[in-house]
DNA sequence: CCCTATCTCTACCACTTGGTAAGGAAAGGG
DNA sequence: CCCTTTCCTTACCAAGTGGTAGAGATAGGG
């Protein structure tokens, strides 16, 4: 009773259109006519699923951040207590980086878009920080990690890979293709660093 | 004989203003009028000086360019050869980064926007980066560094900045005051990472 | 004093933007 | 077979965009 099967995949479509222009262009440089275009339907076809292109973009963000959470609860999933499980968390993220670089530009569109969008994306998030702080937590306490401030210690990993992302589409700007070895080279830095860091 | 002292500053004021609205809202999301206003000023005034808005951006973004490579070469000049001069570099742009946010986020701007402009502007830092791989290949010349390749390096060091103003951004998303703290501690970080990576 | 170059203004325009109103097609259950 | 819901359409609009044309003001050199 929650909802009928719909009859077209339009919705998705657009919602999958949108985060690409939106993470790689920018939603201001995106308009809803182009986006018709590339899906090749009228723009009011968008707006009848989406009252505004505000409304689209906070569909977007919640279905990413969505996507993301639950990438992140599988690759947690799988593994033991302790460091290993922080490794997996850090691979995770650095895969989404690579392979997504679209989640990674609607990330900081988001947040130069300011506070109204952003604090929805926080908010998105804030359930997957609250079960990743507790897990740090509830280590610390156990004496497996050294005591520190959780918040701070997932904003530091998060900045890692946008700075390692940064990286790519820097040498790529310059030229220089970038193949995966700098950023496997940074995710092993950043696995080093919190290994001591985290070290009791 | 190469200029005419001007009569007005206006021309000034409109590069500070569109740096500042550039940097921080974006380029898109900065219309001319609103820019005109901040100044006290009609829009056409602005034409009057930069013929078209995308020329507009390209002035912001030599002189933007032209300053940073300026005080690059001030930082450098007072010290001396070895790891100090990079430890110099380091603070520098650390410096920038933290005081002047709005100049790295006209670097991002400039990213998004896509070769037009972002070829400009790496043609602007061109000579800024002969120097400073000529330094390096004639530090590794003389065995004082480690030799590697140093554009890969130069890019490393600007990721890294990035990825701290990242995070003073984003500490400043979620409610926590950054301080200086943080991105001292990552300079600490990067000026350490460097060390070990040229040492010979 | 005039004249030229510098500077800012008013008036206007073609175009694109996000958004509204409303109608028609088509599928599926009764 | 009808009729409701789903879906996409054409037609249109008010507002804002970057940009043009050209006139008026002002200062300084001759």
């Amino acid at each position: 009773m929650t909802g009928v099967a719909p009859r077209s995949d339009t919705r998705d479509r657009v919602l999958d259109a949108a985060l690409l222009a939106f993470g790689t262009h920018g939603f201001d440089a995106t308009s809803l006519d182009q986006l018709a275009v590339e899906l090749g339907v009228r723009k009011q076809t968008i707006l009848y699923y989406f009252p505004s292109k505000n409304e689209l973009l906070d569909a977007v963000v919640d279905r990413s951040a969505t996507e993301i959470a639950a990438e992140l609860e599988a690759s947690i999933g799988g593994a033991g207590p302790g460091f290993d499980r922080i490794e997996n968390i850090v691979r995770t993220v650095f895969r989404v980086a690579v392979r997504r670089p679209e989640l990674l530009g609607l990330l900081r569109e988001v947040s130069r878009l300011g506070p109204p969008i952003a604090s929805r994306l926080i908010e998105d998030f804030e359930p997957l920080v609250q079960r990743a702080t507790a897990f740090l937590e509830a280590e610390m306490d156990a004496g497996r990690f050294r005591r520190s401030d959780p918040r701070l210690l997932l904003v530091s990993v998060y900045s890692t890979v946008v700075g390692a992302a940064t990286e790519v589409e820097v040498l790529r700007a310059v030229g220089i293709e970038p193949s995966l070895r700098s950023a496997v080279q940074r995710r092993r830095e950043l696995i080093t660093f919190l290994r001591s860091a985290l070290a009791p």
